[in-house]
DNA sequence: ATGCAAACGCAAACAGTTTGCATTAATTTT
DNA sequence: AAAATTAATGCAAACTGTTTGCGTTTGCAT
């Protein structure tokens, strides 16, 4: 993705806030929170208000630059660059941890799929759910 | 399920509320919201605080009774009743409907994959998002 | 029938998110 | 390059979904 166009290409103003909401998530391994992306940049010394960036997130959605992704059992939205291809985790129950699994199983599944049901199936989501080898020596 | 007695079995009290819950659940279609609950128990003259259905689902939900599920975009958290199977759902992004799909692709999947990852895997969510044919035709 | 723990209602707190409005900054027009 | 236009921002307040503390009620074991 080029961060440095995208915006002004899908219509959006390109500010140092909105880049820099897109560095961090080009930066970031796993899908980030609002709160998340607020703090990073802090770090970087971008101070911003909680609001814009839900609002920059929310029209850069709108766009297809970013999507959301939650989580179950988490009520927060989290973000990420919309990717070429999509991205599945594997979700630690006890420590939370996220690993990203890079190979998915569902691409026929969903070509498929649409073929029965007359769908148009833009995208799915798959999260599995269970306990990393640490987790369960402490179990 | 048998609703008459797994309270008891899992240590929890059997209360008319929470039987009204477990009537709602099974005669529902597809995962409700805490205050589609409230709304259903209400339409049979359960009058029910909302807190008292968080903390009853929370509790079954401990207990394996009753399973947490959240879709994309919605932070929200919706329930049904916890399935010998899973569900996985096909969402129109236009209208909001869901349909279920039966055919579950990933339990080979899932099982390579704990042996490859050394987790252990005890669910997973597959959510698929699309277009139904009504809503491709109004576009 | 009595006593204890679990379940309940109510009100208040809380977390995450959204909104209205005045101000500032980026792009377009002149 | 300056002025005009429109999007983006900050701030405070509102809102939604969820959680918590506490006094009261109910289910169930004794």
């Amino acid at each position: 993705m080029d961060i440095k166009n995208i915006l002004n290409e899908k219509g959006l103003k390109k500010t140092k806030k909105r880049i820099g909401i897109l560095k961090v998530l080009e930066n970031v391994e796993y899908p980030v929170d609002v709160l998340g992306i607020k703090n990073k940049l802090i770090k970087n010394d971008i101070e911003i208000n909680l609001s814009t960036v839900y609002r920059a997130l929310e029209d850069m959605a709108g766009v297809g630059i970013v999507s959301r992704v939650n989580f179950s059992g988490d009520t927060r939205v989290f973000y990420e660059l919309q990717h070429e291809g999509h991205n599945h985790y594997l979700h630690c129950l006890k420590c939370k941890s996220l690993v990203m699994i890079d190979m998915c199983p569902l691409r026929e599944y969903q070509k498929d799929l649409a073929k029965k049901t007359n769908y148009e199936l833009v995208k799915h989501n798959l999260d599995i759910y269970g306990y990393c080898p640490k987790c369960q020596e402490k179990k």
